[in-house]
Order: C-alpha cells, then sequence, then structure tokens
DNA sequence: AACTATACGGAGGCAGCCTCCGTTTTTGCA
DNA sequence: TGCAAAAACGGAGGCTGCCTCCGTATAGTT
C-alpha cells in the first residue's frame, strides 16, 4: 500500500503537466472564480468548461468533482493572500504593508462571500482545507503586523488572530458591501495605529 | 414578493388543509427531519416522499423547492425551542428551566449543524427566515434566562445575546460532538450560576 | 347519495454532473 | 527531422435528482 502511494507521488513529482495541460488548468480556475463571482451556486460545469474553452472532459480530468474546483479557486485566493504579504513586507514602510493587505483581506472576503454556500461544502467534504487556510492566513497576518509592530507605527496590544477576527468578522457580517467594509478597514486600521499617549 | 407570501399565507388562514393533506405535511417534514439528520445533502426528494409514504407529487404541492422542506424543518426546529422555553419557564423552579432550555438548545444546535450547508443556503434564499429565527430564540432565551435572574440563581450581569453567542458559538465549533457539547453545558451553566461573592 | 373542491401519485421532462473513448497534440528519442 | 508512445483533448451520451403535469381518488358538503 505504502509502495504504491510512493510510486504514484513519485510520477506524479517527476513529470510535471504537459504545457497544454498546464494551460488549460489555469484558465480552467480563472474561468471558475469569474462564474462563481458572477453566479454562485447557479454556475455550471459546462459553462465554465466553455468559458475556459475546453471540453468537459478537460475539465474533469482536473477536477474530478465541481467541488475540487471550487477548492482550487479558494486556494488560490488564500495564496493570493499569502504572496501579498511576502510582497509588502519586503517595502521599507511596515504600516503600508499593514494597510495593503487588509485592503486585499477585504477583497478577498468579498470574493469569498460570492460562493460561501459551495466553500462550505468544500469544508466539510475536507476539512483540511479550512485548517490550512486559517493557518496560512494566520501567518501572513502575523507577517505584516508584527513589522510594523517593531516599527512603533502598529500598537503592540493585538495580534494576527485579533486582526482576522476583527476585519473578517467585519467582512463576513450579512449585508455588508466591498464599499462598505473599505470604508470601516480605514477605522479599523485607525485603531490598530499606534496610540498617542 | 410579498404579495406572493401574503395571499399563500391567507389561502393557509382562511382554508384549513384537508384532513389528510394535513397529516401527510406533517409525515413529510417528520421525514425529511430524519433524512436530513441521516444524510444531510445527499437526501432527495424522492427518498423523504417515499419515507413519509406519499408520492413526489403530493411533496411538490406541500413544498414547490426542495429548499422549502429544509425550511419548514428548521422552522419547526425553531418553533419547538420557543415553546419548549414556554412550558419549562411555566414551572417553578428558574434554574431548572434555564438549564433544561439550554439542554433543548444543544440538541437544536446538533440538528442545525447535520443540514448546515443546506441550511445557508436557506437562508441565502430567504434572508429573513435568518432573522425572525434569532429574534425568536433570543425572546426564548429572554423568557428564560429573566426568571433565573429575577429569582436570584443566574448571576444578572449576562443577557440573552450572551448566552446565545456563548453556547451557540461553543455548539458550532468544527468538531463538536452532541456528548462533548453536553459536557461542556456543565460548564456554561456553573458560569452562568450566580457566583459566591 | 351525489357533487365539488381538494388532494393524491407517479410517469416523464429536463438540467446538470460526470464518464467514456476515439481523436489530437506534445514529448522523447533515434 | 521523423516516428512512436504518452499525455491530453473534446463532446456525445449516461445517469441521477429536481420538478411538472394530469388523470384518479377522496374528504367535505348539501
Amino acid at each position: 500500500m505504502a509502495s504504491v502511494r510512493t510510486t504514484e507521488v513519485a510520477a506524479v513529482a517527476d513529470r510535471p503537466l504537459r504545457a497544454d495541460a498546464c494551460r488549460n488548468r489555469a484558465r480552467l480556475v480563472e474561468a471558475a472564480r469569474a462564474a462563481l463571482a458572477a453566479r454562485g451556486s447557479n454556475a455550471t460545469v459546462e459553462e465554465i468548461a466553455k468559458a475556459a474553452d475546453v471540453g468537459v472532459g478537460t475539465l474533469y480530468r482536473h477536477f474530478p468533482r465541481r467541488i475540487d474546483l471550487v477548492e482550487a479557486v479558494y486556494r488560490e485566493d488564500v495564496d493570493g493572500l499569502v504572496s501579498l504579504a511576502t510582497e509588502l513586507s519586503a517595502g521599507t514602510d511596515a504600516w503600508a504593508a499593514l494597510a495593503g493587505w487588509l485592503e486585499g483581506f477585504v477583497h478577498y472576503a468579498q470574493a469569498k462571500r460570492a460562493f460561501l454556500t459551495e466553500l462550505h461544502e468544500a469544508f466539510e467534504k475536507n476539512p483540511d482545507l479550512a485548517i490550512q487556510s486559517r493557518e496560512k492566513i494566520a501567518a501572513a497576518a502575523a507577517a505584516v503586523l508584527q513589522p510594523a509592530q517593531a516599527a512603533g507605527v502598529a500598537r503592540p496590544d493585538v495580534d494576527a488572530a485579533d486582526v482576522m477576527q476583527l476585519v473578517g468578522g467585519m467582512c463576513m457580517a450579512r449585508q455588508a458591501s466591498l464599499v462598505q467594509n473599505q470604508r470601516l478597514l480605514v477605522f479599523v486600521l485607525d485603531g490598530l495605529r499606534t496610540q498617542p499617549a
């Protein structure tokens, strides 16, 4: 059993996707993201394949279940948030990094709301997805928060979990719109800034 | 939208369901509850109709969309919680009423978790459902909490919203089992009891 | 008992997810 | 470069699950 697994993984590992397959996979995820954002759970597999300009057969080779496509979109969103944190924290302005990342977070949360029902299903099917994502995002939050704290521009008495709770909760509130969340984010940022004694 | 709702309610109001229809409706909701608890979103309309021993046509006359059936089950659950509060608060032991109701709440939350994805969809389709339910439950919570506070057996510095947040959050946590929640409820109850100064 | 409004049931329509397999494209190799 | 093998493509069609339609049955009424 273990050996089967090993060979299988090895096969996948040492043979990267063929160029066309790789391209098509990316197009599919992109098309799925657009479709999910626009039509939520009404988005059909057929329309996603068509938008990506591939056949359903191709779609299903890459994503055996519809829900796997949802998961792939979400994973990319999370990874985007992680790399945004990496990029921003490479800059010199620690406050701009924190503010920029939270702005990105608001967008991420907005996208997430558009297919919350589907995502919930994905979490149900694969609980690790939820756990891993949460950890990744927490690490990203810490990567922009801590430098800001070290630089003395963000108050020291909050941690990454607090920030996520605060901004995440705000974004998930039932009627929140993107614009409203961006407005609210300004207040949150003011609250996070080092307060005059 | 409002008019559809009104006419529907009116029709129901001035002409009570025929005896067989009324019986079948109840059987359907009961069958749906069992099916949703057992198989979540895998429960099919056909199997629910069969379990209720009626045809799908009958099911669809009562519940035009699958999601309406989910909603009906949930509404009954909420109403059950409300009447439990009414019954219990009619008794003389205010503390037993509070404890008993929270025990009921834990069961309610457990049932809710079994079809959370479906319920989420129902809330999406009909946001009023979420709002109304929350209000009903809050009122029920207050109906058992306030007497206990008046009798001096529950601490005065909590309100119904606190209790719901506390117990609701606990029950919804990802891996919580019924048994574990019942264990945790004991601690919560100890926390709610009037503390010695 | 006869009549009517109401309700029942299940065959069948339809849409959306997924499979299968013949065809096409890429890749590795001589 | 040309060829064979491996990998990937595409879309017709299967299957399942939601929902509709309409002929039949029954409760309620006179």
